[in-house]
DNA sequence: GTAGATAGTTACCGATCGGTGCAGAACTGG
DNA sequence: CCAGTTCTGCACCGATCGGTAACTATCTAC
């Protein structure tokens, strides 16, 4: 066991410098994102991001794990509300108010970064892949809860009420980033609440 | 009035040429298409695209043009339905219909543009913009025609009921840019359609 | 033929991309 | 003080970015 503190200790704040990283991913997507404008919100040099966070695909990986433990924690809760139609409805609310944040780049992190990263980044791209589709068998395997305990029709069907809803969710995020107003967004999603069960 | 051909006639087809940057746009956005890519997927050297579009901009914009009046003609199709209901159905299917293109780059050149163009890029950000704006207006102004033909209920919202059906339609290829199936988002758009009119 | 115009090829421009080598600065344990 | 370790600042790497100058090739008009 090595001492805790050994060699000179660094000059800023790790999480701080994170929180300015995801900022920037999110506003500008993966390969929009350059080290110069990273590092340059981060406050700190090229040299000191390398050493704290290996490199751009691992500075990019932990700020989306950031992410989705922060402004988008809203999947993993809302699957705990207590009947199917409250899920879906906090995970409407949850998608609309993380793209709509004030201070905060309009749209989805995760959105972005997977219609903006290309093929040669492997490992970004697996994520966002991983990322999307836990997403969607967490909300599915939710709804299939929800049928065995009755809370939604026999013969309803977890698979595509998920999809429906994440469907919608991100439709809804779009939208956000053309600049759709909170208000209007929350009449959409009203709206495609009145349907329900969808299917 | 010049004539008609002077100079050296060009060795290459313009059409065919703009359809294959359309597709590598399609496929990679306007910042991820590099003019490397695009003139090896046109066949052409950079000084003959410089020459017959202008540069990566213009050629871009042209490239959606050729979008918006082929594979993505169908928001101006779609209003041409008898019924509103017959509108937003075909407008969903039209979406879902180009975003799973066989050998065509799934989803949309004009949302992976939209989300993938920098700042820095004004006229390609604002054709997009545009392009939206006007998609937008263009189903609103169907509904107030079905108000006014009492095809749609008089106190029916025209504004949300268009936005509501631009959300599906970006969620489905969204969905579509992820993998999932035409039968799977077939089965979405034929749930989200069981609400209509919406709101 | 020649003059004029446009297309094609090659090689290159400065800027920026992600990533590093190196030297010195700042810390801990002796 | 010293040795050992880690962080910082700066200059720099090769590769690629969008875009272009210079030259040659191929056409029309005369």
């Amino acid at each position: 066991m090595g001492n805790a503190q050994l060699g000179r200790p660094r000059a800023f704040d790790a999480d701080e410098a994170l929180e300015k990283a995801m900022l920037v991913f999110w506003e500008h997507g993966y390969e929009g994102a350059s080290l110069s404008a990273l590092t340059e919100a981060m406050g700190i040099s090229r040299k000191s991001m390398y050493a704290a966070f290996g490199n751009k695909e691992e500075l990019f990986h932990k700020a989306l794990l950031r992410y989705v433990e922060g402004p988008a924690a809203y999947p993993v809760q809302a699957v705990q509300a207590a009947t199917a139609r409250r899920v879906a409805t906090e995970f409407l609310a949850g998608a609309m108010r993380t793209a709509t944040l004030p201070g905060h780049p309009p749209g989805c992190l995760g959105l972005r970064g997977a219609l903006t990263v290309d093929e040669s980044v492997r490992a970004a791209r697996d994520a966002l892949a991983t990322w999307r589709i836990e997403g969607h068998e967490r909300l599915r395997d939710r709804f299939r809860r929800a049928v065995d305990e009755g809370d939604l029709p026999a013969d309803a069907d977890p698979d595509l009420i998920a999809r429906y809803v994440q469907t919608v969710a991100n439709g809804l995020i779009i939208q956000a980033m053309g600049g759709t107003t909170r208000d209007e967004l929350a009449r959409v999603a009203d709206a495609a609440m009145r349907n329900w069960p969808p299917g």
